[in-house]
DNA sequence: AAAAATATTTAAGTAACCTTAAAAATTTAT
DNA sequence: ATAAATTTTTAAGGTTACTTAAATATTTTT
């Protein structure tokens, strides 16, 4: 499949992901900087190929066909992220500008190969699931944001949802890292800030990053 | 540039090295597998780019930006193949098969560091030297086919020229393996044939591989 | 040197993926 | 509920990278 189409059916389901209902062809054409007119020629063309559900003026919805290859073509970025991340030690923001390109050149075997290297993993350095050969999410996702956490109590970053390169820079600072622990000291909520304890440093964070941060509770 | 350009001009630059001086459009065509016409079109399109010199019915020749490039892409081929023969073992075959994918997708950066993590390595497995980040080729080759060689000297494998699968697979199944070393015992001049020796085996070729395998002669 | 064979170029056309502009439908606001 | 605003769709057109078929030039053979 074209990396037009690969790109097209990835922001129709990472749409979806994001409790993104309204996926008509305007709204992914804005994820794709493309006009209006050619996200509705591409709809109908995928629609020829099985791969998206296109009625007139209604919403996109991705086949399974279609999800299938969306979690592929994922599989691929993430694969990609995490190889990047461990091997060179690049950056957040810089692994997913790489894996962006790379995704769409990626043959099965060469994903196999490099899964198998990284010992399957589950995640990505963004705490995003690793879907499988068959584009499947196998582990189920029970995370919440930080601006919903509880004061006094320790969490382990699950997700940095994001693909800002400032943001990387304060986390990767800050030693805010998928894996890693944090306490959360207090919420204030008029502010809608947290305070969170780090390496025995303290951070007020606002909700600009406490929406998009991820975390899981400590056993 | 697109991948139809870079692959245009990595054909010009392939045929000239290995000293195919007739780079009228028709041969380039035949190594990409295209028309003619399309060939005709491109070495036009691309000389309004100054890629490529274009006189009607003249061999295409390579600019000096067209060259560079060419130098360009196959930089990033080689670090591929190296990188992807190092890290998860990969055959000659299929390192040659993934790179001609992942060589179009390769930002700069990504190169530069590759060829950083593997110590910046001056020849791909193939034996092929590896140009440097202004497309230049800093290497001189000195090697010789193994057909030219002398009876009871010993030699080192320098470059193993084919993209043939066989070939490989042959040639990783009897240890002859850029950097290798090997021992001529006989020259069958008649037949064209040589016996080497190589990890104690001793080993009859015939032309067909003798005049892709290269060897320098060891100090 | 002319004829035959071959290769190159031109011409016309296709498919994928985009554009802008105008028409049509839907959604929002009053 | 109707008007206004917005969005979607259609229509027409552009670019890139190909195709086949025909015209033209070059190369080879005799």
């Amino acid at each position: 499949m074209s990396v037009a189409t690969e790109n097209f059916v990835k922001a129709i389901y990472k749409s979806k992901i994001n409790d993104i209902t309204d996926t008509k062809p305007g709204n992914i054409a804005k994820l794709l900087g493309i006009s209006n007119a050619a996200a509705t020629d591409m709809a109908k063309s995928l629609a020829a190929k099985n791969l998206v559900d296109y009625q007139k003026y209604k919403a996109l919805q991705l086949t399974d066909e279609g999800e299938k290859l969306a979690l592929k073509v994922i599989r691929k970025h993430r694969l990609w992220e995490a190889f990047l991340h461990k091997t060179f030690d690049m950056s957040l923001h810089e692994i997913h500008r790489e894996a962006e390109l790379l995704e769409h050149e990626t043959s099965d075997f060469l994903a196999n190969t490099i899964s198998t290297f990284l010992g399957n993993p589950k995640f990505d350095p963004h705490g995003d699931p690793i879907p499988n050969e068959n584009g499947e999410i196998t582990t189920k996702d029970t995370s919440i944001s930080l601006s919903k956490t509880k004061e006094n109590k320790t969490y382990i970053i699950a997700r940095l949802m994001s693909d800002d390169k400032e943001f990387f820079d304060f986390c990767a600072l800050n030693g805010l890292k998928y894996g890693n622990k944090l306490t959360v000291i207090k919420q204030f909520s008029k502010n809608k800030m947290t305070q969170i304890s780090i390496n025995n440093n303290t951070i007020l964070l606002n909700q600009d990053f406490t929406k998009i941060i991820y975390v899981n509770e400590t056993n």
